[in-house]
DNA sequence: GCCGTTTTCGGCCCGACTGTTTTCAGTCG
């Protein structure tokens, strides 16, 4: 065991680490399905690195991901006994979660807990240590922090151990500085900007016949891990275009590379000189710079022949859970299917890799491998294993036709000088009749919202002066026969106890009222199931149009308020049937993309309309909308389920103006 | 630990790359 002197001390408090949590309650349901989910994907985890078997590490991710797609309230599944009929839980689990529901306790999940040392958990971040490393190098020398494992390096104390050696010693000491550097997923639009301008950079070289972005940037995931690019190219040119790709600016580091696979992290330098980013593109590039100028993030590029093309896209498109349904389905039909092709698994016999691959049937794009699947072609927004294959069969086939973000015709949730915008009501509306729009909902903020201190709301006296201003701007636009109007709505706060800010009469002068939560402080400190209780007493309002930002989360910032939205979506809808008219927003900005993506098709199955917002604070934040279309089509949802797809007069008509 | 069934066990996706070791285990995606 190291005892070194020099240890540096910041370095090993014990960072993180994570607990069981603990209940508020006093009867069942003691957790919430949330907090099963989170409980379940740390156990995998823990397990992982006290050395238990991977596929039992595997069952309880598994088992995460089914209650996290569970649409029924988890209380009830439980107390109807219909917990084990869930695909991926069985006795064990069912029973882990069974107790912890209705006793509030965790069996002998606390000794797991106990027994793995948070920092390992840390550790196990560092690019090339996995849980067997990290496992081996506690169990050798008892390094349980990031701190110990760097004087370890220092010391030359790994290079010895069985399974290591000097390079990867080094390679851990380096390590260390890139995970500082490493953030983790990166926000939709940053990681977009990266991916974007790395592709572009790869097309341009020489003998590159195409290349494109995959992974989860291209399925559009709110958040990306790290960047896929496959490139096609004539294997002639293979070895010329991986040197020039390695010698591309914007590269921190080279993890490794072979023949056909290049392993890189970028860093912010890729972003200068991108040819033919936009000026919004240019804008974020330099705030980003100026944030946090040694961020990083990985990428993976593929080098394959044009014949290859197709598959290694589909592959590297993911998502893993979609690949695995794909692949089954290959093996249902007596083929194989991977990154090289889809070959019959009697001509390839034990052939592997490329070898195998030269009995591939041709394919000269994605959609033929769906077709010799008897699929349609699933956008890749929807290859996530959320029913998409089951849509996409030929016999049944019931993909949704997704919608286009030239299908959007106006927005309902933005703001002006009136509250915190920078904009003008006219400046705001010249640039939505700019983007093609017949309309823009105004929605600033109400007088409750104080910032740092400070109201930024519109006081309830001046709400008539706003209005006159529109109608005004609206009788303007109307003489010169412009088919352009703004609507006069609220960004209007849900207090604490689920009453609207502003009084009725106020909230009546108002063609739309979206109802957020801001003041977050004490809906946090209460249990999922009073906030539900109070969010939907807010909803029952009959001035209350659409639900803004529901979870009031800030991706890679803050986490959403505990709420069940299966049962908020699920009221909303039995509204709609009583004629009570009751949107959800998804929120548009980047930083929110809030409504969920998982719960679209839901809020849709449920009857209730949906609006993409951006929640716009400038001219320019209009464009955020884009975002929000990715977001509704990862959800399933076409342009009949969206509100702000409808005619300016349709709207007119439907908010009684 | 879960699942499915030729149902109470055996399989669970699979290939590239790295660094170690000298034929392969671990990591990663």
């Amino acid at each position: 065991m190291i005892q070194d002197p020099w240890a540096p001390h910041e370095d090993m408090v014990k960072v993180g680490g994570w607990s069981l949590p603990k209940s508020r309650r006093n009867e069942p349901p003691y957790f919430s399905k949330t907090q099963l989910v989170d409980v379940l994907e740390q156990v995998a985890v823990l397990l992982e690195l006290s050395g238990a078997n991977g596929f039992r590490v595997r069952a309880y991710q598994n088992a995460s991901r089914a209650l996290s797609s569970l649409e029924e309230d988890l209380f009830s599944t439980i107390s109807e006994g219909r917990l084990l009929q869930v695909k991926g839980i069985g006795k064990g689990i069912g029973g882990l979660i069974t107790e912890s529901v209705m006793q509030g306790t965790w069996g002998d999940m606390q000794s797991l807990y106990d027994k793995v040392p948070p920092g390992l958990i840390e550790i196990v971040g560092i690019p090339g240590l996995g849980p067997k490393k990290v496992k081996a190098l506690y169990d050798s020398l008892g390094i349980d922090s990031i701190g110990l494992l760097k004087t370890a390096c220092e010391l030359d104390h790994i290079s010895s151990l069985p399974g290591f050696g000097k390079k990867s010693q080094k390679k851990i000491f380096d390590g260390i500085d890139l995970l500082r550097r490493y953030q983790g997923r990166t926000r939709m639009d940053i990681g977009l900007l990266y991916g974007r301008s790395l592709e572009e950079k790869i097309s341009l070289i020489q003998g590159v016949e195409k290349a494109q972005l995959a992974g989860s940037a291209r399925r559009r995931r709110e958040t990306i891990g790290d960047l896929d690019i496959v490139v096609s190219s004539l294997i002639e040119n293979h070895q010329k275009v991986i040197q020039k790709i390695l010698g591309l600016p914007g590269i921190a580091e080279i993890k490794g590379y072979g023949d056909s696979k290049i392993s890189l992290i970028l860093e912010q330098e890729m972003l200068s000189n991108s040819i033919g980013s936009g000026a919004l593109d240019e804008r974020l590039a330099e705030a980003l710079i100026e944030r946090n100028s040694d961020a990083t993030i990985d990428a993976q590029v593929r080098i394959v022949t044009p014949e290859t093309f197709p598959f290694t896209l589909a592959y590297f498109t993911g998502s893993k859970e979609h690949n695995i349904r794909m692949r089954q389905e290959a093996i249902n039909r007596g083929l194989r299917l991977n990154e090289f092709g889809l070959f019959s698994e009697s001509l390839a016999g034990s052939s592997i890799g490329m070898e195998a691959a030269k009995h591939t049937l041709l394919c000269s794009d994605e959609s033929e491998i769906y077709k010799n699947l008897d699929m349609h072609w699933v956008p890749p927004e929807m290859r996530e294993d959320m029913g998409e294959i089951e849509a996409a069969t030929l016999s049944k086939s019931s993909l949704p036709e997704l919608i286009i973000p030239e299908d959007i015709k106006g927005a309902f949730h933005n703001h002006t000088v009136y509250s915190d915008g920078s904009n003008t009501l006219e400046e705001m509306a010249l640039a939505a009749q700019s983007l093609g729009w017949q309309y823009l909902g105004i929605a600033d903020h109400s007088q409750a919202l104080n910032i740092g201190g400070r109201s930024i709301g519109i006081p309830s006296d001046v709400v008539p002066k706003q209005h006159d201003e529109i109608i005004k701007l609206n009788q303007k636009w109307s003489d010169e026969g412009v088919d352009f109007r703004l609507f006069h709505g609220s960004e209007c706060d849900i207090l604490a106890d689920g009453k609207l800010d502003y009084s009725e009469n106020v909230r009546n002068i108002f063609s739309h009222v979206v109802g957020s939560i801001h003041a977050l402080g004490s809906w946090r400190n209460r249990d999922e199931i009073e906030n539900t209780e109070m969010l939907i007493r807010a909803i029952e309002d009959p001035t209350f149009t659409i639900l803004g930002h529901p979870t009031g989360r800030i991706l890679q910032v803050r986490e959403g308020i505990p709420i069940d939205m299966y049962a908020i979506i699920r009221r909303m809808g039995e509204l709609n049937i009583e004629g009570n008219f009751k949107a959800i927003e998804i929120n548009a900005s980047p930083y929110r993309l809030d409504l969920d993506w998982r719960l679209c098709k839901f809020a849709k199955e449920q009857k209730v309309p949906i609006c993409i917002n951006p929640d716009a604070h400038d001219i320019n934040g209009l464009n955020d909308v884009w975002y929000g279309v990715q977001i509704a089509r990862k959800g399933w949802l076409e342009r009949s389920d969206i509100l702000n797809t409808k005619s300016g007069t349709e709207i007119e008509s439907l908010f009684d103006v």
